[in-house]
Formats: structure tokens, sequence, C-alpha cells
DNA sequence: TTCAAATCCGTGTTCGCACACAGAAAAATT
DNA sequence: AATTTTTCTGTGTGCGAACACGGATTTGAA
């Protein structure tokens, strides 16, 4: 159990087993050339102790270059994706001086053709990895199919594709947020009275991330048998006309007096909130997803009681990470990563944003 | 704005500068011996460039040898601690190529005459670098008056002691989390009824720690007038006979029917849910801290309906880490850094324990 | 037996950085 | 002007690992 903590080098292999650095180097890495003595010799060693390479010396030593190339939707500063820009940068900066040269490629995110030319121009250039946001199903499809063919190994971000051979998928179970942001919202235990759910969602096909957040909300509410008592209201945000959008809540609060909590299931949060206050409805107990600066400020306010928050930074950074180490240092790494789902209110949305590691 | 990103070595500085390497790494090290016409043309270059060392090759070069110590109270494989000490190691393991040494040395939490002793042996060794659990407050002033006097760095871990001179201190900020448990346990808007509550403690004196759980806690029945509603039962279990806090319990449930929520300040929170669930109490809301193997079991049952965790392996390692950047690689660090007060319910603990970040 | 091919393995160089050391240049002293 | 002293700077070595190179040994075929 106990294993001693020493720098154990290449050279002291050496001496143990009594050959030299670079034989002992051509047995680490299989590169033949050894005769059988030696290599039962080294290898003897090598169960023996313990040896971590150093990968510091190592990735000065080595003359290969590694390009990783994400490909992600195009977005402003305050959008969810900037988030997963930042962790994509934090492993560019960490990972720099291992010979690791990552490139960002964006695309409209409401344009799969934009998805399509992008991604052709990435496998021109041959890159070592590529990074994809799976928005869309079959354009993805056809650009991995391509990537196995070229041997380039790729992982998922924020969704993924399950029967493609990816390398790591990091992402939070929609399904289960869904469930749990459904429980925040309705487990008061006095639920004798009616609670009315509005649900906003973006017209035409909802992601998949927020259909399965829908999934794990009404089992909830199925598993609590609260299906008879609540009525849930369903009313479509348009992405462009927040009048419009004010407008049709002032509508439904008309004729629904006994709204208490409402919910949207993209990261846009805010927008609802906005509208509320407008509205003057404050009793109403509001959750949404993601930290956006927006969601931040109305949470601090009180306007949104929860929001539920998945790392996205730490999600790309992981996603670099983990194929610097199947890449160059030859390490196992497990290939579907689900994130924590954390709960963030007032109280301690602050230690949270933060917290920056 | 935009830093480019591209490896640039002291050789590159030196060519730009028109001297050697030897000299460009005087200026950088501020070892003087340079004319004042070679300082400023490599303090030009400097300012041009954003020169970022390489890491690696700089441990790798460096004879300099580190020896940290870290002083904390000894522990069962289940305690708290032991996740202190997992993050300890895990520190041990990546800044070992660094020349860097993690020791780790215990006392006893509950005599303050091993913590002298331990640390007097502390300072004999004349190590680079200490890590405190301060225990006990007057006998870490001592240590830390003595430190400060042979100029050894130290950081506090877990508390701290404000006044005195440390490097960093992580920690959850006690009196919020407080704060939050009560939210999460009276907050159900139906508080028309009396609740009952539970608090546990160890007799003696509480620690910081749950002192200020404990002033959050009261807070925030404050600020929502609830004091006249509720009424708080101290229960006071002893730390090695669970039959008799079984009867303790008993006796409190016949003569206070409705109790709704329990809480303990400590991290022995399956304690109440083990006796809770023997006397059939599956109603009550209880809440707990820290995430230990037999907390979690409770939860993940439904008897303990949330714990409050406060990533300790983060706390231990990030301690570490910033004594690095401080000492070998000049980096600035933060002095007081508050971590996330993460809220775990059975809905969403199996994703937060097994990511690993 | 001879010789080429296959197999085996030690040495040397490289990476970026730190630091020692020698020695050049400048300044101060005869 | 010749010297000593001080100030300054370039070169060289080593850190640990990777790998190319070529010398040494073994094997097999003629």
């Amino acid at each position: 159990m106990k294993e001693i903590k020493s720098k154990i080098r290449i050279k002291d292999i050496a001496v143990l087993a009594g050959v030299s650095e670079g034989t002992v180097d051509r047995v680490l890495h299989q590169r033949g050339d050894v005769s059988a003595k030696s290599l039962e010799a080294v290898n003897k060693v090598l169960e023996e102790i313990n040896y971590m390479p150093n990968l510091m010396a190592r990735s000065l030593a080595s003359k290969k270059h590694y390009r990783f190339v994400c490909l992600f939707p195009a977005h402003q500063p305050t959008d969810y994706w900037q988030s997963i820009n930042d962790g994509f940068n934090m492993a560019a900066d960490e990972f720099l001086h291992h010979n690791v040269q990552i490139e960002k490629k964006y695309f409209n995110q409401f344009d799969a053709q934009t998805f399509i030319a992008t991604s052709n121009e990435i496998l021109e250039t041959k890159p070592d990895a590529v990074f994809i946001a799976p928005i869309f199903r079959n354009e993805t499809l056809q650009f991995t199919s391509k990537l196995v063919e070229l041997q380039i190994p790729f992982s998922y971000i924020d969704s993924m594709i399950e029967e493609t051979d990816f390398v790591t998928y990091y992402g939070q179970h929609s399904f289960q947020s869904g469930y749990i942001a459904a429980k925040l919202l309705l487990h008061s235990g006095c639920a004798n009275n009616k609670i009315l759910i509005i649900r906003t969602q973006r017209k035409g096909a909802m992601s998949n991330q927020t259909l399965n957040r829908n999934s794990g909300f009404m089992q909830y509410i199925n598993d609590n048998g609260l299906a008879e008592k609540l009525e849930l209201i369903n009313v479509e945000f348009k992405d462009d006309d927040e009048m419009a959008n004010l407008e049709v809540l002032r509508e439904v609060f008309a004729t629904h007096t006994t709204i208490k909590a409402a919910i949207t299931f993209n990261s846009k949060a805010y927008r609802l909130a906005m509208h509320l206050e407008t509205l003057k409805k404050l009793d109403v107990q509001l959750i949404g997803y993601d930290l956006l600066e927006q969601n931040v400020d109305y949470l601090k306010k009180g306007m949104i009681a929860y929001l539920i928050a998945q790392r996205p930074e730490k999600q790309a950074y992981c996603t670099v990470r983990d194929m610097c180490k199947e890449l160059i240092f030859k390490q196992k790494v497990s290939t579907i990563n689900y994130v924590p789902i954390d709960v963030l209110m007032k109280e301690n949305i602050d230690y949270y944003s933060r917290f920056k590691e």
C-alpha cells in the first residue's frame, strides 16, 4: 500500500538492471532491439519500483509538437460558450510548454452550413486532435467519420454522440439536473395549493440538453404524484423581441393568478427574471441554468432563487488535459465524465464564482 | 489585450537585446553585475515581450530542494481529516518533480501537548514552509511566532488566526454555511406550524468552525423572524456512548412530538441519522456537514436531506500549490481564499463524489 | 570458415534554464 | 605606461528523458 515517493530516474533503473540508459528507454517505449535477458532484467526492476517518468524532462526533450483544434459556437463575451472558451485558454496556458498548441474555430450555432465549412477547414490542416461541440448531430457524424478515417482522435464537449468513438466527454447529466431543478422548485412540503409553472423555450428544435432537463423535470413531478396538483404553462419566448415576450407574460399572469414558480431550461433565465421584475411578480420562485453574468445579477438580487451550474471552464480544461494524458503521457482516461450538478443561491454564489480552481 | 502565446526563451531575449544568455539571466534574477547599458537593453526587450519562463525547464535545472511540513490532526481513514491528507498527497505527487518534498506530522486534536511537542520537532528540522491546522489557538500563536523568527513561511488550513502573518488560508466561510444550512432546512414556505430543531455538539469547547456555523444558523432565524415560531432543542451527544445518545434522543422525541428538522454543526451527522433510523423518525429533515463515507451513505438512503461540503482535498492541494507559487515560481497569491459552499443531496451526490478535479 | 544480415546496446546530442567560472574590458592605482 | 583591481559578460556544464547513430555481438547462410 505504502508507495515510497522518491525520484527514480532512468539512470537509476539502468544501474539496478545492469544495463545502459538507452536499453531502459527502449524497454519503456517498446522500441524493440532488446535482448531477452536485458528485457527481463529491466522489467524486473520496473515491477519492483514504481517508476514515474519526469514529465517535465520528457516534454523538454521531446521534439514532437501537437496541434489541438476546438470547434464550438461563436459567442458573445457574456454567453455560456465564453466559459468554455476560458477553459480552453486555461489549458492552452498550462500545456503550452508541453509542446501543445491550441487553436479555436467557431461556427454559427444557428447555421449548420458553417459547421460543415469549418469542420472541412479543420480536416485539411490535419490536427493531432479535435474537440467538438456536437450541436448538429448529422453534420457531426459526418465530421467524426472523416476524423476516424484520418485516425485523428476527438473528444466531445457539452454534449455527446454516444455511438461514435470519442476519447472523452465532460458534461452534466441533463436529465438529473432537471430532476433536481424540480425538487428545488417544488419540494416545499406545502404543495396543497396549486403551483403553476412557466416554461420558456426557444422555438424550433430544442437542444438535447434542454430536452433532457425537461424530461428530468417531468420525471420528478411524476415520481412525486404532482402531475394532478400542478398546472404547467408553456410559454415560448422570442429570441429577438423582449417587448413581445413581456406582453405574453403579462397575459399569462392575467389569466393565471396563482403562479408561484417558473423555470427555463436554457441559460437565459435572466430574460424571464427581467420581465417578472417589470411585472412586479416578486413572489415567483425562479430557477435557471448556468452562471451568465446577468443570471448571477438576478440571483444576487433575489429575483432568481436558484441557478444550476456545471463548471463549463472545467469541462473544457479537462477535455484538453485528458487528450494530453492520452496522446502524450500515455495515461488511461475515462470516457464519459459527468460533472457535478452545482446548486447556487444568493448566499453561496460569491464563494463559488471567486473560486477559480 | 491580445497576448500572443509563443514560446520565448532566454536565448531569444539575449539575441534581441544583443547580450548573452548569462546577462539576461542575471537581469531576470536580479543577481547584479550587469552594466547599466546591458540592463537597459534587456529591460527594454522584457517590456515589449511577455516573457513566461518555462517552469519545467527551470525546476529541472534548479538544484534547490524544498521541504514542506504539514501539521494536522491524526485521524481514521473515514474522518474528515483524511480528505485533507488526500489533498496533501495529490500535491506531493504533482510537485515531487519540482523538487518539493512533503512531510506530514500529526497531533492529537484532543491534547494540546501533542501539538506543542510536534511543532517543536518541526522547528528543529528547519523546513522551508509549514502548513498548520490551528486547532489550538494559543499553542499555534506560539508556534507561528517562532516560525516568523526563523523566517519560515506558513499557511493555515481548515481555519485561520487572522492577526498572524500567514501566506494563505483556504477554508469555508463557516458563518455563511450555517446561514445556508438554516435556509435549506427552514425555507419551505409553510413555517406556520412550529418546527423543532435539534442541535448536537461535543461537550467542552466547540471549534471555531462549529461556533461560526451556529451563529450563521441563528442569524438566518433572526433575519426571517423565525425565532418566535421555532423552538430549538439542544442535545449534547457523547463521543463514545451511542447507547446513551440514543436514549437521550428517545426521551426528546417523547416530550417533543412535532420535531421536523435536525442539524449537527460538526461532521458527525451520521450518528444522528443512525439513531433517527432506529427510532423510525423518517420524516425529520436532517442536515449535516462534510462528505464522510457514513454521511454519504445516509444521504443516499434519504435519512439525511442535505450535506454541506467544502472540498477539503482542494483546500489542502491549493495550500501547497500556492506555497510553491510563492516560494518557487515567485508568483503572487491571494491570502484569504474561501471555498465554495457546496450543497449536496441524494440526487447530485454521485456526480460530485466521482468528479475528482 | 567466412561474411553479411540481424540483433543488441552504449554514447552523444537536444531541449530551456540556472549558475559557476574564467576571462575580457574598464577603471583605478602605481 | 604598466600594474592591479573592479566591473562586467560569454561560455560551459548539468538537470532527466528521448532518440539517432553507429559500434559490437550474435545469428544464419553460403
